[in-house]
DNA sequence: GCGATCAGAT
DNA sequence: CACATCTGATCGC
């Protein structure tokens, strides 16, 4: 039980205090501040959540690691050198391979600029996470969702695992890690919002055996399921209905919910205004279609969800009518009568949950969430598949599941796990020893294919530079590969798409695979021949008004610095999207955003006959 | 001064 | 409790 005093702040810039390392705000801090502050010494808490399961005191930790006492949802995959979420080197001295599920913060304690290991992520969650947290771009390894990647495992490649992300409908970027190799098949959840279109997936689509599926379990409750967001979406709707004449705060984290944000811009013709920072995050996504910074041009405000307090309620409700929408599943404290929590949820509900695991079948289970059970609900779900025979090759000590289906599957899922007929690469080698790896970077120098000089153009379109790497296509393994040398040939990544013959690149249109440092890593992403199932939510339902239309004729091509893409919008882009999505127009709504819309779109139209 | 880490807060 | 995030203290470089 927490009881916290609170004492109500003054509202305003009153309390500035300058903080330079938090770059990743994109709130008014001044806003936050004035809120709720703890009142010094009348805080009281029992914590007793501080999970820890294997040795968080050493080099190493087990399924899931929470040093410290920062909030931090990583993981240290056993028999594997496998690292997802997790940036403390110095707990994960056999790590070799980091992957980014998605750019929550609580995803990314310990990344910061000073990171020099390569991060593999999605194109999307790379952009953000150099925008964000100034992680050098030679560190940043976008791969392309829904394709397979061929990853080394050790210094010189003869260890290889494949990974296939799958775009996991939780927030912009966030995906899904499928890792198959020597230790079996993976599937990493990280947080995701089922949705029946995943299971379509090309490397899902199957039903191949998963070895060991790591479940985001948070709303796994029986008690509590949840609507759809869909359906929380029309509750919202007609939560904004219902009162007219109302201008809206909606409570957002830093990253999420940007479609249901372009929605209510669509169904009720507005602007959806955000704090600059908000803005410049929705170009690095390239969302900017309906969102603007400009106060006043719509009514529908995007917000950070600590901003919604009583201070800041009376203060808007005092030039406007103002209701708040919290939208969120988690409990939190209403502040305000005007202000109405919506059960939106971006992790999936209970009964999506079942519906994922009934389908994927997998032999063991690994919560995410520690302190939810899960089992109990899913274990009929469980594969009695057992040709999987446990590998005692390479120990983990101090390692525990829990709710795995029985003890035997526990005692193989500690240990290294190995597939049999359809392992999908060599599984000759075992993982070279963990003394090597912790400085794995500097055995990666022996390797030369496709060198080539960083001034030059691609010509052969089977060899291409990009960002100051060299990429080589070829043949491994009867599996199409690519391996890339970045910087002085200091790593490897493959690329692979076994189904393929002749890969098309994405942007055909402009030929140079060169396009953005972090967008398109043409020469890695052998391009999207299988395209990736439209999920509802981050499948861009606007028509895609962002990138290359915008760009001037020629830039295409151009290695640009990351702050410059994509393109910002200009006014006449803004002018156009007024038009397209019949948003009332940007600069005409400031003493008019109080009326209807039809009013609005009226005078628009008046001022563009003429007098 | 800055980054890493940790305790503690909403 | 909790769809996540921030503040502040301390320490070492």
């Amino acid at each position: 039980m927490r009881s916290t005093a609170y004492v109500l702040g003054e509202y305003g810039p009153a309390h500035h205090t300058k903080r330079t390392h938090a770059p990743n705000r994109l709130y008014d801090r001044d806003a936050r501040r004035a809120c709720a502050v703890p009142l010094a010494g009348a805080a009281t808490q029992v914590t007793g959540g501080n999970w820890t399961l294997g040795n968080n005191q050493g080099d190493r930790c087990g399924v899931l690691c929470q040093p410290g006492a920062q909030a931090m949802n990583g993981a240290l995959i056993p028999g594997t050198p496998i690292a997802v979420d997790f940036w403390s080197i110095r707990k994960a001295s056999h790590a070799r391979v980091f992957f980014l599920s998605h750019m929550h913060s609580d995803h990314t304690v310990g990344l910061s600029s000073t990171w020099h290991r390569p991060v593999y992520c999605s194109p999307i969650t790379g952009r953000i996470l150099h925008h964000r947290l100034k992680v050098a771009e030679r560190w940043i390894w976008p791969l392309e969702v829904g394709q397979s990647h061929l990853v080394a495992l050790d210094e010189v490649g003869k260890s290889t695992m494949t990974v296939t992300l799958i775009d996991a409908n939780h927030c912009p970027g966030s995906v899904m890690f499928l890792f198959e190799g020597p230790f079996g098949v993976i599937l990493y959840t990280g947080d995701f919002r089922y949705t029946p279109t995943m299971l379509q997936e090309p490397v899902l689509r199957n039903q191949k055996r998963i070895d060991v599926l790591y479940l985001d379990n948070t709303n796994c409750d029986p008690l509590g399921d949840l609507p759809s967001r869909q359906q929380a979406t029309q509750q919202i709707k007609e939560l904004i209905r219902a009162h007219p004449n109302h201008q809206v705060k909606i409570g957002v984290y830093s990253l999420g919910k940007e479609s249901l944000l372009a929605d209510l811009a669509l169904e009720f013709h507005t602007w959806i205004v955000v704090s600059p920072k908000r803005l410049e995050q929705m170009k690095v996504l390239g969302l900017v279609d309906v969102f603007t910074a400009e106060e006043g041009a719509g009514w529908i405000h995007g917000v950070d969800i600590s901003e919604i307090c009583w201070e800041a309620m009376i203060s808007w409700n005092q030039q406007r009518p103002t209701i708040a929408i919290l939208p969120t599943s988690r409990p939190v404290k209403i502040p305000h009568p005007s202000v109405h929590l919506v059960p939106y949820s971006d992790h999936s509900s209970f009964s999506e949950l079942l519906e994922f695991v009934q389908w994927l079948k997998p032999c063991s289970i690994v919560p995410i969430v520690k302190r939810n059970m899960c089992l109990p609900y899913l274990e009929k779900y469980l594969s009695s598949d057992h040709k999987a025979s446990p590998e005692p090759g390479i120990p983990e000590s101090g390692q525990k599941f829990t709710q795995l289906r029985e003890s035997r599957e526990q005692q193989r899922a500690t240990e290294p796990l190995r597939t049999a007929a359809q392992q999908p690469v060599p599984r000759k080698d075992s993982f070279a020893s963990p003394e090597k790896g912790t400085n794995w970077l500097e055995h990666f120098g022996d390797v030369t294919i496709g060198q080539q000089n960083s001034s030059e153009q691609p010509r052969d379109p089977d060899t291409c530079l990009q960002g100051g790497s060299v990429c080589c296509r070829g043949e491994r393994e009867g599996i199409k590969v690519e391996l890339c040398q970045l910087h002085g040939a200091q790593r490897q990544l493959f690329s692979a798409q076994p189904n393929t013959q002749t890969p098309a690149r994405r942007h055909t249109s402009h030929a140079s695979p060169c396009q953005s440092p972090l967008g398109d890593w043409a020469p890695l992403t052998l391009a999207s021949v299988q395209k990736k199932a439209a999920l509802p939510s981050y499948k861009k339902s606007l028509t895609c008004l962002q990138t290359e239309e915008f760009l001037p004729p020629g830039a295409a091509g151009d290695c640009g610095s990351l702050a410059s893409w994509p393109p910002v919008a200009s006014s006449h882009v803004a002018r156009g999207l007024a038009e397209e999505y019949l948003l009332a127009p940007l600069n005409t709504l400031k003493q008019y955003s109080a009326e209807s819309f039809d009013q609005q779109i009226e005078y628009y139209f008046r001022r563009g006959e003429g007098p």
